[in-house]
DNA sequence: TATTGTTATACTCTATAACTATA
DNA sequence: TATAGTTATAGAGTATAACAATA
C-alpha cells in the first residue's frame, strides 16, 4: 500500500468527525440511540425490538429501554404482532415522523454550512468517500 | 451545491463507520475515552486534566474520572506542577506508551485489511477525505 | 477573587442474569 | 424446549453543583 499510516489516520479522522457531528445535536434533541432507532423505522417500516437490537448490535434489554423511552415520548407505538403473541411491533407515529424530519434538518444544517464552503473538487471527494465509508460500515 | 443531500449522506456514513470502528475495539482493550487520552498525551506530551478536558470537549469532573482510571491501571502518572500548586501534570508511563502501540496496532488491523482490498484510486480518495474530515472535526 | 481540580450526586446507555409469556 | 421480550441490577461515561487548595 502506498500509505501504510492511512488506516490509523482514517480511524482518527472518522472518530473525531463523528464526535463533532454528535455534539452538534443541539439543546433539546433526541439522544443518538433514540434518533437512530427512528431512522431505522423510517427506512424499514415496522420492526420488532429484537430486529432493532440486531441492527444496532446491542443487546435486547438495552433496546427495550430505548424503545420504551421513545414510546413515552409518543414517537413510536408498540403493538401486538398479528400472529405471534411473543413479539412486539414497533412503528413510527405521525409525531415520530415529524421528529425525524426536524432532527435531520437540524443535524444536517451545521454540516451543510461546512460543505458549502468547500470547493467542487472537495465535495466530489467527500461524495466518493461516502461510498467507501458505507462499505466499511457494512462489512 | 451540486448535491444537496451530501450533508445527510456524509453524516450517516461517518456515524456508521465510527460505530463500526469502535465496535472493533476487541475483548480486553481500553475504553474509547481512555485510549483517546493516551493518544493526546502521545501527541502533546504532558497535559493537565483541564487541558485534556478542553481537548475532548468534556467537563473537568469527567476527565478527572478518566485520568484516575488510567492512573490506577498504571498507564499515566499524575505529578505536581512545578510552579503552580493548583495544577496537576498528567503524563504517559512506559507501560502507557506500550499500551498505545499495542492498542493502535489492534484497532488499525481491521481497517488495514479493508483498505488493502481497495483500488489505488479509492485509497487516494480516502486519503483526501481524511484531510476534509479533520477540517470538519476541528471547526 | 479567580482558577484548578476534586468530590458528591444523578442521568443515560450499555451489559449480563433471571424471569414471563408464547410457540 | 426454544424464542421474544422484559425486569433487575451493575458498570462506564457524562453532567451540574458544591467544595478545597492555590494564585
Amino acid at each position: 500500500m502506498a500509505n501504510p499510516a492511512l488506516a490509523g489516520e482514517l480511524r482518527t479522522a472518522v472518530m473525531q468527525a463523528a464526535r463533532r457531528i454528535r455534539n452538534q445535536r443541539g439543546e433539546v434533541g433526541l439522544s443518538d440511540p433514540q434518533y437512530t432507532v427512528l431512522v431505522w423505522l423510517t427506512k424499514k417500516g415496522s420492526l420488532t425490538p429484537g430486529q432493532l437490537a440486531e441492527l444496532e448490535r446491542i443487546q435486547p434489554p438495552s433496546m427495550t429501554r430505548t424503545v420504551n423511552g421513545l414510546a413515552e415520548l409518543g414517537l413510536v407505538a408498540k403493538d401486538e404482532h398479528p400472529t405471534d403473541g411473543r413479539q412486539v411491533v414497533v412503528s413510527l407515529t405521525e409525531s415520530g415522523r415529524a421528529e425525524v424530519r426536524e432532527t435531520r434538518r437540524r443535524r444536517d444544517a451545521w454540516l451543510t454550512k461546512h460543505i458549502a464552503a468547500m470547493t467542487p473538487d472537495e465535495r466530489a471527494t467527500l461524495a466518493s468517500a461516502v461510498e467507501l465509508l458505507r462499505r466499511i460500515a457494512a462489512s
